[in-house]
DNA sequence: ACGTAGTCCTGACGGC
DNA sequence: TGCCGTCAGGACTACG
């Protein structure tokens, strides 16, 4: 799915478009992503209201509505919007389609594994997603010292885990979890309290930079993901581990390996990555 | 309180 | 060509 830089460029793409416009009905093909199974329920929810506005918060995308509720939508691995999607280019596993007043919105999930909130504003965070959220890494709150103490709460976990771990720091993913050892030189096989000081200064410095250059060329695109307008990120073209298996480092002579960690692919450099 | 496996699904790819 | 196993930007639940 999207992680944190990808989230970030859908919903900006998507509160640049659609702030302030009406939403004027919803079509339903298929409901299995909403928490609420009953169709009129879900319309009566979300029809004849305006988009206040639209944000990310961790990996979870909230449209924030006029009439005091919210819509949640958590991508998963394959969840995604297409603005102005014509009838005759109607995607595969279209689940459902809002029409505004800026034409069709659709919402496509080849997995089907999204899921989509819809929620008092005032209640959002008795949402499962939003109510145990960690320190969103792109924001003031994660400042150095937040992060020395997280990493202590946590004295089991491998670096790689930690990363993952969204109550403890949001949004990223399994592409950027490799990507940020990487260039931190921490194997992630490392358990995260044995990190010394100047590790953990790097660590923290590789999470802001490997966000905010993945956000400044709007994600990663390895197969499904698409901005609000249907585009490839750039930042698959900048990965130096993820997905790059017996392939040279670029930073030694080494090559770079493929392991599984807790069910999941970690790519690293055993040479670099201490 | 852990780690691990199973689960929701579809599609792409490699091996035979 | 096709069939089969494996794997995929996630995260919950169940089990030992």
């Amino acid at each position: 799915m999207p992680e944190l830089p990808e989230v970030e460029t859908i919903s900006r793409d998507l509160n640049s478009y659609l702030k302030n416009i009406k939403i004027n009905s919803l079509i339903i093909f298929d409901n299995r992503n909403f928490k609420v199974k009953d169709d009129k329920i879900i319309k009566d929810a979300i029809s004849n209201s305006i988009i206040s506005r639209i944000y990310r918060a961790g990996k979870s995308i909230i449209w924030e509505l006029s009439n005091s509720n919210s819509i949640i939508f958590h991508l998963r691995m394959t969840g995604k919007f297409i603005i102005n999607q014509q009838n005759q280019d109607k995607e595969k596993h279209t689940m459902f389609v809002l029409s505004t007043e800026k034409g069709q919105i659709a919402f496509v999930d080849i997995r089907k594994f999204a899921t989509v909130d819809i929620i008092e504003t005032k209640k959002l965070n008795t949402n499962k997603y939003l109510q145990n959220i960690g320190i969103d890494p792109t924001t003031e709150e994660f400042s150095y010292n937040t992060f020395e103490k997280i990493i202590s709460s946590s004295p089991k976990k491998t670096s790689k885990q930690f990363l993952l771990e969204q109550n403890k720091l949001v949004g990223i993913g399994n592409i950027y979890a490799s990507e940020i050892l990487f260039k931190a030189k921490i194997s992630p096989y490392r358990l995260i309290k044995t990190l010394s000081k100047p590790e953990t200064l790097l660590l923290y410095s590789s999470v802001k930079n490997i966000l905010a250059d993945a956000i400044q060329l709007r994600g990663t695109t390895f197969s499904d993901y698409r901005d609000g307008f249907n585009k490839k990120g750039e930042f698959q073209n900048k990965l130096k581990v993820y997905n790059q298996n017996n392939k040279n480092c670029s930073y030694c002579e080494g090559k770079i390996k493929k392991i599984k960690q807790n069910g999941r692919s970690t790519y690293y450099c055993q040479n670099c990555q201490k």
